[in-house]
DNA sequence: TTTTATATCATACACTGTGTTCGATAAAAA
DNA sequence: TTTTTATCGAACACAGTGTATGATATAAAA
């Protein structure tokens, strides 16, 4: 299933947008048309159209029924599309879902920013975010188990596992240089880090949420802070943890679900 | 390709040992023979032989093209065995690999009674069992990383951690008794510990062994200590952690490689 | 509006891989 | 030897994938 290898930040392929982006189209007959430097062309009207229904198709199978157990035609059954059509945008499903999630993450980039410029100016509401996230999640626990639990393929874990990891790498590597001799390189620090949060929200969800989302967050800081602490040789200000780490992924997941897991809607 | 439900221990199908068990047959004309009570069955030499090649065409495989991309066909040409005789014997290749598991696993619990009755006579020489497991999964890197690094899927790691699961669970349990209100229940302590161990061996082989065991070793317990001394509560031994986590890792994945791969031969 | 461009549709097709069936044959056990 | 049964091989139905093509519908451009 997933033998081809899974590129998980692809050089930007069938880009993030679905309403306003270039169409990378894979029929016979189609010609990119490219006329015009760097003039953004208006989307056709149909192609933002089934690219949402597909997305909606996905999305709603995903909940019923499981990512894996999902075939195409299921997608093209519930998104009343042709399967030409289907081909026409994406390579496969795999290439369907990502697509889902590259769009996300821009969505989430700009609102990162916007975020960081509030937090100059000064007045930030110091939310606990670790927390906001299991909250959130909990909420939506059947898409989120979907996606992230047992039954559901490792793609996403593995894509949020890398988007994490590219986020916490950078301060990580920033926090190391006070000490002089790192006992653990910053590598293996910022990969367990991630690990221990994507294996505890699977946990979580995979055991049917049986802790409320305060003690879940109680727990993570518990298992993580020592551990950072005995790697960084320092203590650490949580500020700076929640900022990078997890607040990442509760702005991830909220886009995900609040949008009602259509980005083109 | 993993929809249907993955059993990790079921109970005993496919029984362990493949000369001398029986065999759950799914062949139509095929009847199970069980007159006499007790009386253990010599297996046919036929069965014996076939499942040993099978389990030495798919052990072959998978270091050669990674688990994920072997199909049936395949094991069949390489083991030069009928289709049908396949079907016979497991449902499909993923009961393949689990019977071969299932096989180690019991022949790793013998040895671990052998080691624990040898303990109790006194003189045991006190080796660093995390060390050693990196040392033998880096001698058998290629091996080990067609069935638990990125390009395989995702059933043997759910096994071992399962298996790795269950192992701790119980003297965790023991250990947290001292403990008045638990900060961390113990299965996400218990979770927690084998998700670092099984990620931080996942990473080692994804990138190639960049450190020696040695370093390994090293990273594993500045990782893990700080946090069970945070969520037990107390000093943690040493030797209960290495004797009843990475042991078990080390034993089991030894006797995969030691035997050549293939529990008949 | 008319014209042009192109996205979509329906259908058909080749292909891969799965899991089953069944009679004939070979090999093991009694 | 006789009986039992594991294996073979070939055929088959089935599900799913990904491609190709001409006709049609619809959007954009003139």
């Amino acid at each position: 299933m997933f033998d081809k290898k899974v590129t998980i930040f692809p050089e930007r392929v069938n880009n993030q947008c679905f309403d306003n982006c270039s169409i990378p189209d894979r029929r016979a007959g189609f010609v990119r048309q490219k006329r015009g430097f760097m003039k953004e062309k208006k989307r056709d009207r149909r192609v933002s159209r089934t690219r949402r229904l597909m997305h909606e198709a996905l999305m709603a199978l995903i909940v019923e029924k499981g990512y894996e157990a999902i075939t195409v035609q299921d997608i093209l059954d519930r998104a009343d599309v042709g399967r030409s059509t289907f081909y026409a945008h994406y390579q496969d499903k795999d290439e369907l879902l990502l697509s889902s999630f590259e769009h996300l993450r821009t969505l989430f980039e700009e609102q990162q920013q916007a975020l960081l410029a509030a937090r100059q100016t000064g007045r930030n509401p110091e939310l606990n975010i670790v927390l906001e996230l299991f909250r959130h999640t909990g909420e939506h626990h059947r898409l989120y188990k979907a996606i992230a639990g047992k039954q559901s393929g490792e793609m996403i874990m593995k894509y949020l596992h890398r988007y994490l990891y590219t986020l916490l790498i950078g301060p990580h590597t920033e926090m190391m240089k006070e000490r002089v001799t790192p006992p653990v390189p910053v590598e293996v620090i910022t990969h367990h880090l991630v690990s221990s949060l994507l294996s505890l929200i699977t946990w979580w969800l995979d055991n049917n949420m049986p802790y409320p989302p305060e003690k879940m967050d109680e727990i993570f800081r518990i298992l993580s802070t020592p551990t950072l602490e005995a790697a960084f040789g320092r203590k650490m200000e949580e500020k700076i943890m929640s900022e990078y780490a997890a607040g990442s992924v509760m702005a991830f997941y909220s886009q995900f679900i609040d949008r009602g897991c259509c980005p083109g809607k």
